[in-house]
DNA sequence: CGAGTAGGATACAGTTCTGTATTGAATACA
DNA sequence: TGTATTCAATACAGAACTGTATCCTACTCG
């Protein structure tokens, strides 16, 4: 009966690392029921057992993502609040390492805000999880501009925001021309100059 | 004769305007042919008459849009260019001026972004494309930049890459949370600071 | 005005996908 | 050891979609 268990949470894992590889390579729509069966090594009987339907199977992967991340985040903010480097090096590196295969992470995550600015149910759950990445990136940064006696003249939810949608239209520019643009380019050149503009020494 | 071919076009140009709309409600893979024509006022019948298939009805509208584009660029280009307003104004107006609908332009340029990231194909296309704007922006800019007697210390063409990563960023944020974060409020924030910080008075 | 043609509608065949019902095999448990 | 249960495979029915072939209608042009 305990083996019994593991079995299943077993197959479904399979079956949402198989979904997340087929949606990343012909989307959400694209990626058929099948598709994500086969990669994963089952049949459809399988996952009709673990899952109503697709729908539920990408809510779960959602889920499924959304709760590895805040464990991950959780694993990285003691050491990022605390090592000695700048405050940029820890917000991009927890941006980075929370994103491990770039590509595939840009895909599906971009597949993931298209459904929710089509679905307002997917939108909810997309904007709680990003609202929790950003709250944690937020804290991050007060803690560290404090720790370094400085003071931002804008919200530091505003910068983080700034943060992420700089890093996010410069992933997707990266992807689309890997040549011309590399990785964290932008980010480096750019960000260090708005801090500058908006932190001052505290009195 | 005549008619014959405007005839033509015209059907075309509805079942264009039609994809744009069922391809922004449901994505290209979501949308069925069927769907279209539907939209479009028209049966199977007229699609196939018109194109060999949805992709490529993907491919002519991708290209009817890149030919519009360029179009309201080279005619919005010279009145920005030598308006009195200030840099920012003319970037920032040239990127909303040309994506009238804000929310469908989105949906559909993610649509394809995402459509050119998983075809070498599509990349291609979509990198001239947007080759093509950013060399427009970066000409305005630099326009701009000297006619008000200043000099940048990076690249224009970086500057115009990061305009646009941080307002297709900020987009994407605004689309999902209009409540918490209102169109153009990051640009207008961050933007002059940059600006601030990358241009000096040309000796 | 009448034959020819072009554009679009309709009918149809084939494929793919989904979801359910049934079956089979492995494990739990008495 | 034998029975019950659970999970996944298989078989099946139905729906949706695509693409083609044919038909109909409205112009065109002699």
């Amino acid at each position: 009966m305990e083996t019994s268990k593991r079995r299943r949470s077993n197959t479904r894992a399979r079956l949402l690392e198989g979904a997340v590889e087929v949606f990343a390579e012909r989307g959400f729509h694209g990626a058929s029921v099948e598709d994500i069966c086969e990669r994963a090594g089952f049949t459809r009987g399988a996952f009709y057992s673990n899952f109503a339907s697709k729908d539920e199977l990408v809510l779960a992967l959602f889920q499924a993502t959304t709760d590895r991340l805040l464990e991950q985040i959780e694993a990285l903010l003691p050491e990022l609040a605390t090592q000695p480097g700048t405050l940029l090096d820890a917000v991009l590196g927890l941006l980075d390492e929370t994103a491990p295969d770039e590509r595939q992470w840009h895909l599906i995550s971009t597949e993931f805000t298209l459904h929710a600015l089509r679905d307002p149910e997917a939108a909810r759950a997309l904007n709680q999880q990003r609202a929790m990445f950003r709250d944690s990136l937020t804290k991050l940064v007060e803690q560290i501009v404090e720790t370094s006696g400085l003071t931002l003249s804008v919200p530091a939810e505003r910068f983080v925001r700034l943060v992420i949608a700089l890093h996010e239209g410069a992933r997707s520019q990266s992807l689309l021309e890997p040549r011309e643009l590399p990785p964290g380019e932008l980010e480096r050149t750019f960000l260090p100059m708005v801090l500058e503009a908006v932190s001052r020494p505290s009195r």
